[in-house]
DNA sequence: TCTTGGTGAGAAAGCGCTTCCCGCGAAGCA
DNA sequence: TGCTTCGCGGGAAGCGCTTTCTCACCAAGA
């Protein structure tokens, strides 16, 4: 290993014309070597070529690529949270879709901050990437809204594609996850499974994808016959720490006769479990708890959580593809979701 | 919402060229008066510049800069998997550290595959990133070990900067993590506590971190008086399954007397819990689980796992300001690690 | 033998920026 | 007042590539 290491004489990168000079063509037959053109080389010169950048080790500089060829094989990826195992799972499928297609991802994270989200979409606009994937909503009631929007445009009016994970709040491309009809479902069944009384714990005001959820579950609690009281619907981050401190809010209220909790979101459901325990109750007997997204944590925590599967990865892999315009992504339609009964939310014999 | 949506008229993005004629001074004026160069501009000028800017919709294309200034403002992190709490966790850090060195942050999956990896590095190098920072340790008995190696050693030469993650396997910088040490301590700990008999779910073949972590452990056996036999370490995937595939194993091999398994990541270990769990036994009375990393899963498992807790975000937030040149990064020695003994591993009275 | 046409190498013109350098006018100094 | 310095716009060269365009060359047809 003694040719490796730090400061063995520092240089500048072989440059293709550095290629050219060693292989001793011009520099366009090194550069129709090296690339996928469509001009014919004839063999000898082109071994020559890929023989000299070999030696030199020749990697070719994507930014002069981008320049010269005035497009990019970038993709931009705004999240909220990096560790947040929802948006790593996207993540993780957008990195593999692009990888696939020979594109390189580059990521940010918002914080859950409009201001930030829209400094951070400004700044990546300069990257010129081929598309940008927005997943995580933001507050509707937004005063950064108009300017996120005319950012997009402006982006996409230049060529550049949006895709937005899960929230409907411009008309750019979006793959919508089934969250409506999914929490709607996730009611029904619990109903069927002899649960009546129910209470929330949703993300803060005016979150979308939240707030979908819980009409969702609403409706289908309506329809099926459970009771969700108003003052049993609790606003907390929407975050492990958030599910946390709702279900406590709840608890020290006096639980009230209710036997199941809904957690917008499996983070904030692993959270309330937690909480449940520290109450000093039993989770899935004393009070049931379930949630939404099927993140990998929930098979493994106990009780298990009933959630509402989203296939997350696959969230990720749809955007990139939809972005690059294939067909069958945007005739899809909304993502499944599929409802996963677990232990937290054992059948109840009413 | 009408200003925004899908389509209203392509055209290209506004270049600087614009912009100058825009504002009726020279590109040299224009480039001087959007971006901090060291020679002043009237302000008047200046001003004009600026108001030109926004009002064509002005971003600097990134790429163009960067050939022309001859760097970039890009960090390459490769991870082996993005939805692993741990490496998002690292990630997380990193992205932050970047976004206040305003720093854009591209990102790629190994997937453990060595010459995924090799390939990723050679690709990423077309970057030009000003820095590579690589997580995940792989086999030591890697084919392609010379090769990384070697393309790393000419990315360094041609003035990028490497950095390791707790992988000491060339001598780049690296972010030494107190694997060893700190599996250690936990060993002394547990053996406190009253356990004796212990067994080890390990990872792959040669994998460095796992084999450190395993070896301290042994040491800190060994010192405290607690005994792990040979064919009570399982060899595993160093992922979820593969902790609870070990598990299982030592389950059906009879637990043998085995008081305590040690997991050599959380991943596992949480794995490992579950399947002592589905096997029909109560993990913490029936056998005990601890892990290392402390993932932010294992608070919220049942029982809650005892941990050597590595300050995940922090290593990646360091890994950049250690490539970055800050001296801080690079005096502070290994990332400390800390016991942190939770109900997976009661005390037990001997 | 001359023309025609096809082939493919290489010169050169960009791509969107930064920055060196020139030159002009104002300020400083005796 | 005459000279040198300084400050600051702008022209233009260049960063590392791609791609158009030119043109030399050779084979085939008349």
């Amino acid at each position: 290993m003694t040719e490796t290491g730090i400061g063995t004489g520092r240089s500048t990168p072989a440059t293709l014309h550095d290629v050219a000079r060693e292989a001793g063509v011009s520099l366009a037959t090194a550069s129709r070597s090296l690339n996928g053109s469509t001009r014919k080389v004839n063999d000898e010169y082109r071994q020559r070529v890929l023989a000299a950048a070999a030696r030199l080790d020749y990697s070719p500089n994507l930014s002069a690529q981008a320049v010269a060829r005035g497009t990019t094989t970038t993709v931009a990826l705004l999240v909220a949270d990096i560790a947040d195992p929802y948006f790593s799972s996207i993540a993780a499928g957008v990195v593999a879709e692009a990888d696939q297609e020979r594109l390189i991802v580059t990521m940010a994270a918002t914080e859950r901050d409009p201001e930030r989200e829209l400094e951070l979409v400004r700044t990546l606009r300069g990257q010129r990437p081929r598309v940008m994937i927005l997943a995580g909503s933001r507050p509707t009631s937004d005063p950064t809204e108009g300017a996120l929007g005319e950012e997009l445009a402006a982006y996409e009016r230049s060529g550049g594609r949006v895709v937005l994970i899960s929230r409907n709040e411009f008309d750019f491309r979006t793959v919508i996850v089934e969250n409506t009809a999914g929490a709607d479902a996730l009611a029904r069944e619990l109903v069927g499974i002899g649960y009546r009384r129910f209470a929330v714990i949703t993300g803060g005001e005016g979150l979308r994808t939240a707030a979908d959820r819980v009409d969702g579950f609403r409706a289908g609690l309506a329809a099926a016959g459970g009771t969700l009281d108003d003052e049993h619907v609790v606003r907390a981050a929407f975050t492990r720490d958030g599910g946390y401190d709702g279900m406590r809010q709840l608890i020290e209220s006096g639980l009230d006769g209710i036997e199941l909790v809904f957690a917008a979101n499996d983070v904030m459901a692993v959270g309330a479990l937690s909480a449940v325990r520290d109450a000093g109750l039993v989770p899935g007997t004393d009070v049931a708890v379930a949630g939404f997204d099927d993140i990998p944590t929930v098979r493994d925590v106990t009780p298990a959580l009933t959630t509402v599967r989203v296939p997350l990865e696959e969230l990720g892999r749809r955007a990139l593809r939809l972005a690059l315009g294939d067909e069958s992504a945007s005739s899809e339609g909304a993502v499944r979701t599929e409802v996963v009964l677990r232990a937290s939310t054992p059948a109840r014999i009413a």
